[in-house]
DNA sequence: CGCATCGTTGATCAATTTCAATGCCGGTGG
DNA sequence: CCACCGGCATTGAAATTGATCAACGATGCG
């Protein structure tokens, strides 16, 4: 779950930590590492900033006091995580893998003063709403094959590199995520991937490693008529 | 489901119809009134506005092909609906009752001509996100008894009218509402009021008119440890 | 007064959760 | 270098839950 050496090497301007709260600053500043299981910010914190992810994979999820858990999204490159109520986070947020931020200043979000910026952050937090209602799609769905199908769809949409023999998609995050992503349990996930691989839709080499082998097949699992 | 006599009484100035694309305009043209069942706008529609309710119940959904829906919000007066995603809705939104929404130029989202205007609208998109994040949590729970709990205590909280004998709440939705809000069916919604009934935590004393006589109970319903 | 729609209740069945055990892999230390 | 350990993934069997199918009741409206 950690970073390949080949994959780091894609970092070569990530030698430290860039933390926001450094006294010393470079021309990176604004970016930040976040090392796989490290919490970037939990709810109830104050909310300067908003983050753009740069690499990796981050968590956002809930809590409640009976310690069941609602993992709410995964943050990917191009996401914008951090939306605030108020001015706190409403969310834990932590590293799936090791991750790269890019901060922004969540005044940013209210103010005009940088149009650019906050154009962006708007236009990423309808994003985010969109985002949200597909979301619901999902959880909806009352099969649990379902609910995975979909999740694999939208994995690969977002991350897949497509191959010769079909859609090679990296699932960084461990089971339980997905499950608590998608309101089932771990068990559930499981016997679902394998009821697909099963079927010939999809392979695991390793539990992190897929590969969606019949696109249409799949799609048909997420949205049976 | 009809604004009763007195209700209607409440809106002197709304004899009639001030649709947005309405020639004539009066002092009221940023008002609108939405018959209950009418729809506000479709999936797929342009987004020129958004809408603040004022008065009444909206609800927003998607459907999908296979006929199956899910209720993504209900809009209470105070909520802002129709938030875009790039320039089109992403959702069927219509008027549980009678119901009467401001318009708001879509564009005073990203436009900050109107600083006053553009900070209640990203307020409003921020709230929204939350919001849908604790309608995640309440999708999430296993048990029929905890999402019917938690969305009892969610209308209570924001509709109830808290009297001697506990918090009265006017369920204006039908229960196939409820049960596409929920991700149940129907009947589950329905025996899970009874056996709530049952167990003295609520009465009903017509389907629509519900009141809350133990708050604690239902808290512990929605939340078991 | 009858019809249509919605809400409620009942019985059966399929699906998932739960509990339990085993397998697998990477990391660690002898 | 290899054996052990711990966390995660997987599989199995049993129990619980909610969906489905079906019927009945209530309510509002023409």
């Amino acid at each position: 779950m950690y970073l390949k050496p080949n994959e780091a090497s894609e970092l070569p301007w990530l030698h430290n930590d860039f933390g926001h709260d450094s006294g010393t600053r470079s021309q990176y500043r604004f970016f930040q590492r976040v090392p796989a299981e490290r919490h970037l910010y939990m709810e109830g914190d104050d909310a300067h900033y908003l983050y753009e992810v740069k690499v990796g994979m981050l968590r956002l999820a809930r809590v409640l006091e009976n310690g069941r858990r609602q993992v709410i999204a995964f943050g990917l490159p191009g996401d914008i995580v951090g939306f605030p109520q108020g001015r706190v986070h409403h969310t834990d947020c932590d590293a799936v893998v090791d991750s790269v931020v890019q901060t922004h200043r969540r005044s940013a979000l209210e103010s005009c003063a940088d149009p650019r910026l906050h154009r962006f952050l708007t236009r990423a937090a309808l994003r985010e709403i969109c985002a949200m209602q597909d979301h619901f799609m999902m959880l909806s769905s009352k099969l649990a094959s379902e609910k995975v199908a979909a999740f694999l769809l939208t994995l690969a949409e977002r991350t897949g590199t497509p191959g010769a023999d079909g859609i090679a998609v990296k699932i960084a995050m461990r089971r339980v995520d997905i499950a608590d992503f998608l309101g089932l349990s771990t068990e559930t996930v499981c016997r679902t991937l394998t009821q697909f691989r099963e079927m010939g839709l999809i392979t695991l080499s390793t539990a992190q490693d897929a590969c969606i082998r019949d696109v249409a097949g799949l799609r048909a699992q997420a949205e049976p008529a």
